[in-house]
DNA sequence: GATCTAATTCGACAATTATCTAATTAGATA
DNA sequence: TATCTAATTAGATAATTGTCGAATTAGATC
């Protein structure tokens, strides 16, 4: 992960943690099945326009969360599990900072 | 972690990173020691204004990154290594998102 | 008490971001 | 070709965010 900022980003929106959540596990729509969904399924989950759908599928793809594939005149979105591992692999050392108890001396 | 877009906005700056990165490996500062950094040393790392770092600071306090500990006129800051921890149980589920090689089906 | 220093708060401003509507592009089908 | 649908792009706007200088607070020392 080059520039953890950029990854993070994506994650720090409300909506798209919504939307990778989804992704992950569609429940009750028409055309989702095994991790796949299409953009018009994000929209009447979220209620939000298709142009603001697809700024945040932008950002998501940009940022390798999601890959994205057209097929026929639909978008398929699935996640990229690697990217995540990235993310953790980011964090992992941050996770094993020593507890420092002792007060400072003066 | 209760509103992960939280703690990732957090991480989603690019001088924040800086500043745990700098947390977690302090060199060359004058009160730096076993991970024990003060605000003027992230200011004079960073050159930001004393207001700057503050606003940066509560960021990542609010978000259970850093913890801060005020100490004679200084604040001492270090990482919280378990809110990293929280942020990297909360990807693994994605990070173990099956890969999905089939086409869809017209 | 006066002064010095470290940090926070306040108020302002510029840059970024989330959202919308409208227009456009791309693909499928009548 | 005309039309329908899914998605993107363009342009606008409101909200959020990053930054600063100035003022304030809190603690230490003269």
């Amino acid at each position: 992960m080059s520039e953890p900022d950029r990854v993070f980003k994506a994650l720090s929106d409300p909506v798209r943690i919504k939307i990778l959540q989804f992704l992950r596990k569609p429940e009750g729509v028409c055309c989702a099945q095994a991790g796949v969904v299409c953009a018009c399924d994000i929209e009447s989950l979220l209620g939000l326009s298709q142009a603001t759908v697809s700024h945040h599928m932008k950002l998501l793809v940009d940022a390798g969360l999601v890959r994205a594939q057209k097929h026929s005149r639909w978008m398929i979105y699935q996640l990229d599990a690697e990217a995540f591992s990235d993310a953790m692999a980011w964090l992992a050392p941050f996770a094993r900072a020593p507890k420092v108890k002792q007060k400072v001396p003066a």
